[in-house]
DNA sequence: CCGAGTTATATGAACGTTCAAGCATCACCT
DNA sequence: AGGTGATGCTTGAACGTTCATATAACTCGG
């Protein structure tokens, strides 16, 4: 806990930037990913994160935590990606509660149309305004504010 | 656009650095405010903006452009508001259209309630890993890329 | 002042997330 | 082996957001 639990004003103006960077952003990002593919960002990180994980597969465990998200969330998300065809659910063999989750081929073509202009996006919304010592700097900064938050309380 | 769509390794790793740090950072101001109010940080901030108001009130338009939010979704959130007692609203008189968002006592309340709980989730959480120099360049920066995201594309 | 287009807001359905159970399997102790 | 608790995952209901649509009030040219 703080000492004193007010914002200085400098604090509270970037408190509100970072809102609306964060909304306009993910805004940005939902849109751009919805109209190219038609799923919402959380399900493409999905896909994503399978392609790149050995055998393009992953335990659900194991993708809610990449994910960050809950376990509930992530079995809808592949849920629903299965219904598009996108992703595949096996048991695993050693233990068998397991579910493995696997790109399927159809997911992993989807993904390489879909990437490079999500790329292009963050791109040019991020990182076209910064120069080198801007992203040094972020790389710094968020490299602090994730230790904490990782810290539990 | 940009010439090449890929990112860095380095833009690559502040990315994902960023996307988790935004969800870790949404999940843990969504249960703050969600256990000391019961409403979602979207409705927090609705109250906020009230507050901050002449008359604690806005014009549903307004209230929506303060807020970055689409003004379907602010109605909803209103209505819901207006459910709990802590916002009414009124027709303007000046635009037969117009509805005014009003922040009752009850509401007023509520906010001054929780604020404090929630200036201090932030302060701990976003603040204090930073040093001065820190915030000094996340201002800077954040600046930069709010003002690329509220060019339009 | 009449009608076409615009603006301000609301509404309902569809979807995604959360929360609280629920079920099956495992691990461990006896 | 057999029971007790933990683990891995799913399910359904409740809620919030989005999208398309509706409605009412304003504007402005004729």
């Amino acid at each position: 806990m703080a000492d004193s639990p007010w914002l200085s004003a400098e604090q509270q103006a970037i408190w509100r930037h970072y809102l609306n960077l964060s909304r306009l952003l993910q805004d940005r990002i939902e849109k751009d990913i919805q109209r190219e593919a038609g799923i919402p960002q959380a399900y493409y990180l999905i896909l994503a994160m399978l392609s790149e994980a050995p055998d393009r597969s992953l335990r659900m465990n194991q993708l809610a935590e990449v994910l960050r998200a809950s376990q509930s969330r992530t079995s809808h998300a592949v849920a629903r990606l299965e219904q598009h065809g996108w992703v595949r659910r096996e048991r695993t063999l050693q233990d068998g509660r397991g579910q493995l989750a696997i790109l399927t081929a159809a997911g992993w073509q989807r993904l390489i149309e879909i990437a490079p202009g999500h790329a292009a996006t963050v791109r040019s919304v991020m990182f076209d305004p910064l120069d080198e010592r801007d992203t040094a700097d972020l790389a710094r900064i968020y490299g602090k504010i994730l230790a904490q938050l990782e810290n539990g309380t």
